[in-house]
DNA sequence: CCCCAGTCCTGCGGGC
DNA sequence: TGCCCGCAGGACTGGG
């Protein structure tokens, strides 16, 4: 479930191998399951590509963007389970893509796409594509750049239950699942409240939470949950799951009042943590 | 605009 | 021991 900081960490990670560097290959790993999802095909790819040099690697909301000189980008969606690994996968069976680069050192490396479940994407965006990426419209502000302004449109637009709003990445993009409850937690906010219903204190609360947790979870390097799935480009597990507030916690004591136990809800057919003493409303 | 259910997919854990 | 089923959810689609 890599949400924002995952993507960050992962682009971390992978970005001293490729900056700067010039694009060898890029091949299809043999993989029993269905193929990777890849738009245009890979032939056309490569042809556009190889032989060009990647000139920046930044992440937007929750996805990989890998720049060429071109002005052309490779843009990686690792959705649930896609891991970009600088070193060997935690299997081959899912290895789905392989980056072969010539260091500015002149040594040969590689970076690898594993993906687990095979729900992930990789696309190649035009430089206008690649433009509209950056600007709000199909995706809204960047989590971590949201301003406050930003959250007074993003709230005042809907009526829907905040905790559903957040996961909408056309009104904020970023936050996932399992930060969206560790937000809304940290802000003192009940997930079911109407996002257009939040005072001005609550959206400064959430502006602030969204800082402060998001941060924290990428100088932690990301969540691994219990399926170990997550991890950073070393293939080695993240640390944040052992500071979650209350996601994955039913039943466990609420670690700010230390009196209430955690419920969860279903909400837009996903999983909600919360706290009902502390999340009134 | 809103909401829901279904789709992709694999691994895991519960129930029997 | 093994099999079936449901669940996990990011992004998207189609129907109401």
């Amino acid at each position: 479930m890599p949400e924002l900081p995952e993507v960050e960490t992962m682009v971390r990670g992978i970005r001293p191998t490729l900056e700067g560097a010039r694009l060898m290959a890029l091949e299809a790993c043999p993989c029993a399951c269905r193929p990777l999802t890849i738009r245009p095909g890979l032939p056309s790819i490569v042809r556009q590509v190889v032989g060009h040099a990647i000139t920046r690697v930044v992440r937007r909301a929750k996805r990989i963007v890998m720049q060429f000189d071109t002005g052309s980008a490779l843009v990686i969606e690792p959705r649930m389970t896609g891991l970009m690994l600088v070193s060997e996968p935690p299997n081959e069976t899912h290895l789905r893509l392989v980056w072969t680069v010539q260091h500015p050192s002149d040594e040969l490396r590689q970076v690898w796409f594993w993906d687990q479940r095979g729900l992930g994407t990789v696309s190649l965006y035009s430089p206008e594509e690649v433009d509209r990426l950056f600007r709000h419209g199909q995706l809204g502000p960047d989590a971590l750049e949201m301003t406050l302004d930003h959250w007074r449109v993003m709230c005042s637009a809907t009526h829907r239950p905040i905790k559903v709003a957040l996961l909408d990445q056309h009104r904020v993009a970023g936050i996932g699942n399992l930060y969206a409850s560790e937000i809304l937690h940290l802000s003192r906010i009940h997930p079911e409240t109407p996002a257009d219903e939040l005072t001005l204190h609550q959206r400064r609360r959430m502006a602030d939470s969204t800082t402060t947790i998001l941060n924290e979870a990428i100088r932690y390097e990301g969540s691994t949950l219990g399926d170990g799935t997550y991890r950073n480009a070393l293939n080695q597990s993240g640390g944040y799951q052992n500071s979650h507030r209350v996601y994955a916690r039913e039943g466990e004591t609420c670690p700010t009042c230390h009196r209430t136990a955690i419920l969860r809800i279903v909400q837009a057919q996903r999983s909600t943590f919360y706290c009902p003493r502390c999340q009134r409303s």
